[in-house]
DNA sequence: CTGGCTAAACTTTTT
DNA sequence: GTTTAGCCAG
């Protein structure tokens, strides 16, 4: 029969937690490599099969990329049982994504119900940072005494305190105790913050889920809310925070109907106040308590990658026991290669990319990791001399340039002009138009109930007259909404291009990140659509200047650790394996803070399907000089991987040491800077 | 009031 | 290396 074709691929435990019924909760704690993936999708493909409405079904994926390869399994799996209606019946799987993204959706769907206007507009964390940064200002925050906390700094102590569901008190004095003297004025500070939001009618990150957990908290909508829901599935729970537990128990009380998967010796995301203690706690939270079954076969690395991996992670203060097996044996132990310093990393990574390729591993099979986005910086470089096409996943973003930024400032102005935010920098752009101005009108507009007059009406100052009309003009065109999209973009785009023009001297290359952006908007079927979804799933890789490179074209991963997460290479290089990048020296105050790095380099580890290359630089040079200058600190290896271990690895140097024949005595005298004195020559 | 300047502070990971 | 607060000329 076709049913058990597609369960007869399955293990045991994996075939358990598939065909798990009945009214407990389900855990499934789920090793790196151990098919989770598969697993929750063999699960809901499954409930599907045996008629369970994939309508009333919600998927809770940690970041849209991952949703999207759960569809995409479901589906193949599916049209296998049911050729006929299995791509329908994904199709119709509709409530899978975020929580951030299915949050913005209740609450568009529930605003009568809650008192919200249909129209929000939503704020990243830099638009946070900046909206708290005016209120800062206008409670006079700025000119303390002593140092009043930055504006990034505040937004991070909020954001915790709303993730965490801890009181401003106690995230001062775990997280940030040398704010703890300013409680009062931070207090006063988020008080207005929240103020300050609801009038301009912008929501941020948290207020998705916070919106969302108080909605659940009303008895009238939260039977309304679960009465459409049979199945809650929830991937990479160890990377979840408080508020989002609570929006999980409140949506499912009983926990029947709801299925979490992740596991707890990958959870790399407290910063965001993620806690371990969601995934460990769940089995008790309800009557009868949770199901849970471990997947702890691997499926993904050779033995002595894995042997190298579960190494690192049994130097853990504390963790669940689950030695990862695997079925592949393999000669080859992971390399770990000692290099004079960034440069020779680089040299080295590229040639074994190469020689990797030339044996048939293409370069998408391939990846290069680390801590810090700007780790990869002199990678990038030689890989551009070497032309070597490659994209890189995390860190700097395309959305944070300052012409990408004015033009959906534009965007969103014209969608909420109660956005403050927004306005503000829209407004400077405008030449003899500053802080002051911006101020004044959108004091004019905040008092007006037609704004749009309002900015006609404007006596701007002299230096901005000329521009004004067009200005005006363009505003009113494209919040009135009737140009259509993406046709609305082209009109900024027009206005906006005489001001990048003079704002910046490389507006050519600019220019052609705009086209670009164009090109993304003309993917959405409204403005709406297209703000909402950029600032919740912002594309996340750059590629080098070259543009992104052709689909069909073959190109390396470059990728921070935490944006590789659920993903497998067949060779993956790791960068930086010292103290002060992993764990990072930002990392070092507190256990749990170096317990979460170790955990970083186990993920980065568990990565590598075939060949495993972790790299540690001895030399390092310093940031704040001059190129090529000299001034240098040593490193070393990083703690994660202390003599104990090291029999896991093989140890090498690179490039390999002269014959010592050839080379006596040279390594026993102390290293020279002569390139350095030629330069003082010329100083 | 703007915009150009200097000095000093901050510097990770991301929905 | 980048951002931000503060100063000052026009």
């Amino acid at each position: 029969m076709m049913t058990e074709n597609y369960l007869a691929r399955l293990n045991p435990e994996q075939r358990h937690a598939v065909e798990h019924s009945g009214d407990q909760p389900l855990l499934i704690v789920a090793g790196a490599g151990s098919g989770k993936t598969d697993t929750l999708a063999h699960r809901v493909a499954h409930l599907i099969v045996q008629r369970a409405d994939p309508r009333r079904m919600m998927l809770l994926t940690f970041s849209r990329r991952a949703a999207a390869e759960m569809s995409r399994r479901v589906e193949r799996i599916a049209v296998q049982v049911l050729p006929e209606q299995g791509r329908l019946m994904v199709d119709a799987l509709t409530w899978s994504g975020t929580f951030h993204a299915i949050g913005n959706r209740l609450l568009r769907e529930y605003c009568d119900q809650i008192g919200l206007d249909r129209a929000f507009t939503i704020h990243d964390r830099a638009d946070s940072a900046d909206l708290i940064n005016l209120v800062r200002h206008d409670l006079g925050l700025s000119k303390t005494e002593k140092r009043f906390p930055a504006k990034n700094t505040c937004l991070a102590i909020y954001s915790r305190v709303v993730n965490a569901e801890i009181s401003l008190a106690g995230v001062l004095a775990t997280n940030f105790p040398w704010c703890a003297e300013w409680e009062g004025e931070l207090k006063k500070l988020f008080g207005s913050y929240v103020e300050a939001k609801q009038r301009q009618n912008v929501l941020d990150y948290d207020d998705l889920l916070l919106y969302w957990a108080q909605m659940m908290q009303e008895r009238e909508i939260a039977r309304d809310v679960c009465s459409r829901f049979d199945h809650v599935f929830v991937d990479e729970y160890q990377d979840t925070n408080r508020l989002q537990a609570s929006i999980l128990l409140a949506l499912k009380p009983d926990g029947k109907g709801l299925t979490v998967v992740g596991d707890d010796a990958q959870s790399i995301y407290s910063f965001r106040a993620a806690t371990v203690r969601n995934i460990l706690d769940f089995p008790k939270q309800f009557t009868p308590p949770a199901r849970i079954i471990t997947l702890d076969r691997n499926y993904r690395s050779t033995q002595p990658i894995l042997a190298a991996a579960n190494a690192v992670i049994d130097l853990a203060e504390e963790r669940h026991k689950k030695n990862l097996r695997s079925d592949r044996p393999s000669a080859e132990q992971p390399q770990l290669v000692l290099v004079r310093d960034e440069a020779d990393q680089a040299r080295y990574v590229v040639d074994r990319v190469l020689e990797y390729r030339e044996s048939c591993v293409v370069l998408k099979q391939q990846a290069v990791l680390f801590r810090a986005s700007h780790h990869s910086g002199q990678l990038e470089i030689e890989l551009a001399r070497r032309n070597i096409p490659f994209v890189k996943f995390g860190g700097l973003k395309f959305l944070e340039a300052a012409h990408i930024k004015d033009v959906l400032a534009f965007l969103r102005w014209a969608e909420n002009l109660r956005d403050r935010v927004s306005g503000f920098r829209v407004i400077q752009l405008l030449p003899g138009a500053g802080s002051a101005t911006a101020a004044r009108l959108l004091d004019r507009l905040a008092e007006s109930d037609q704004p749009v007059r309002a900015l006609f009406d404007f006596q701007p100052p002299k230096a901005c007259a000329e521009d004004w009309p067009a200005f005006a003009d363009t505003v009113k065109v494209v919040s009135g909404g009737a140009t259509g999209w993406p046709a609305e973009f082209d009109l900024v785009c027009r206005w906006y291009a005489p001001h990048l023009e003079r704002l910046y001297e490389d507006a050519k290359t600019r220019e052609v990140d705009l086209i670009q952006l164009a090109q993304i908007a003309s993917t959405y079927p409204n403005r709406e659509r297209f703000l909402t979804e950029l600032t919740l799933d912002p594309p996340n890789s750059t590629s080098d200047e070259a543009g992104a490179p052709l689909l069909d074209e073959d190109y390396l991963i470059l990728s921070t650790i935490h944006s590789a997460k659920g993903q497998e290479w067949k060779s993956v290089f790791v960068l930086n394996c010292v103290d002060g990048c992993i764990p990072s020296d930002l990392a070092t105050e507190s256990t749990p803070e170096i317990e979460e790095e170790r955990r970083l380099l186990y993920v980065a580890m568990t990565r590598a399907k075939d060949h495993l290359h972790l790299i540690v630089p001895h030399r390092f040079y310093a940031h704040q000089q001059r190129s090529s200058g000299d001034r240098h600190m040593y490193a070393s290896r990083t703690r994660f991987i202390p003599d104990a271990i090291t029999e896991h690895f093989e140890q090498c140097t690179w490039p390999a040491p002269i014959r010592e024949s050839s080379a006596p005595a040279v390594a026993s005298l102390k290293t020279v800077p002569i390139g350095a004195r030629l330069k003082q020559i010329w100083r």
